[in-house]
Order: C-alpha cells, then structure tokens, then sequence
DNA sequence: GCCAACGTTGGC
DNA sequence: GCCAACGTTGGC
C-alpha cells in the first residue's frame, strides 16, 4: 500500500498505531481491498512520490473495507460528490503498525532481483496505490532485509 | 519540474 | 461506444 510520506508515513502510523486508509480513488485499487483483504492480513508500507521511494514497514489489516467516509465531506480533499452515503462508491480498511523494515527497501534495489521482475509493483507504467503481493514476494523480501544491499 | 503512462470525462 | 482532451500518479 501507497503512501507519500510528505502526506502520510510510517512514522504517522508507528504514532497512531491503528487508522484508517482513506483516500483510495481508483475501482482496480478498491476492489483489491475490497475483495482480497481480510483481518489480520500483513501489508507493506511504502512511501511514494519522495526522495527514497521504497518499503518501509509491515502493517496489518485491522478492519476490512467499509466505506470511505472522507468521500461524503466536502471539506475533504478526497471529497466526491458522487459518491452516495446510502451507496459508498469507497471504501477503506483500517491498518495497524506491525513494524519498520530492519532497512528501508528502496525501488532501486528492489529492481535490481530476479524473483521479484514479476511484483506489480515493478510493472512498468504502474500506478496503483494498493496491489497484491504473492507469498513468494513477500518472503523473498522479508530475507533481503537481513542482507547487505545489492547496488 | 518533466513527462510517460494511465484513468476519467464528455461530446458526438 | 469511440476517442480526444484533460487530470493524476509517481519515478526521475
């Protein structure tokens, strides 16, 4: 899951401890929440848009999607009009902080293994702020914690 | 700040 | 339903 830090980082998480995820304005992202993630599911955190962009942490699925109610608000930045209390067009899940990464995984190095080419989150043009990571992935990077970083 | 790659909007 | 114009994301 997407975050620019500027806006919202792990830090603000590690803070908070739990709180919701708002602000997701695209159907593919949506579904992904809405349709594949349940209590207890393990996330990761990254920061986008920012000097390092990369995974930062781990979190995990506190509640699973309700409607997103900064879209009713029109003081909101991600106010929309269009979508109707009686009929949420989004939604949002809670998150708890799990942890910081040992190291932050930057997107440079990231790129840099073959068994994670085929992560979304490396696929070219992509730009969805929410995605699926396979099991695979994810462990495989859960290692790479623990190793010096490849350049 | 630039710009590629998307997603959305709206006229037809 | 098509598609040009426009807006957004996010790496660089």
């Amino acid at each position: 899951m997407k975050s620019e830090p500027d806006v919202y980082s792990i830090d603000h998480l590690k803070k908070a401890k739990t709180d919701y995820w708002d602000g997701i304005r695209n159907y593919q992202a949506r579904n992904f929440i809405r349709d594949e993630m349940d209590k207890g599911d393990l996330a990761f955190f990254y920061h986008s848009n920012c000097e390092e962009p990369g995974i930062v942490g781990i979190m995990t699925v506190h509640k699973p999607a309700y409607p997103d109610f900064t879209a009713f608000d029109p003081d909101e930045k991600y106010f929309d009009p269009k979508s109707d209390p009686e009929n949420p067009r989004w939604l949002m899940v809670d998150v708890r902080y799990v942890r910081k990464l040992k190291r932050p995984l930057s997107l440079k190095e990231l790129k840099l293994y073959k068994p994670l080419e085929t992560m979304r989150l490396l696929q070219r043009g992509n730009r969805l702020s929410v995605m699926p990571v396979t099991e695979k992935e994810w462990n495989y990077i859960l290692e790479l914690e623990n190793e010096v970083p490849k350049k």
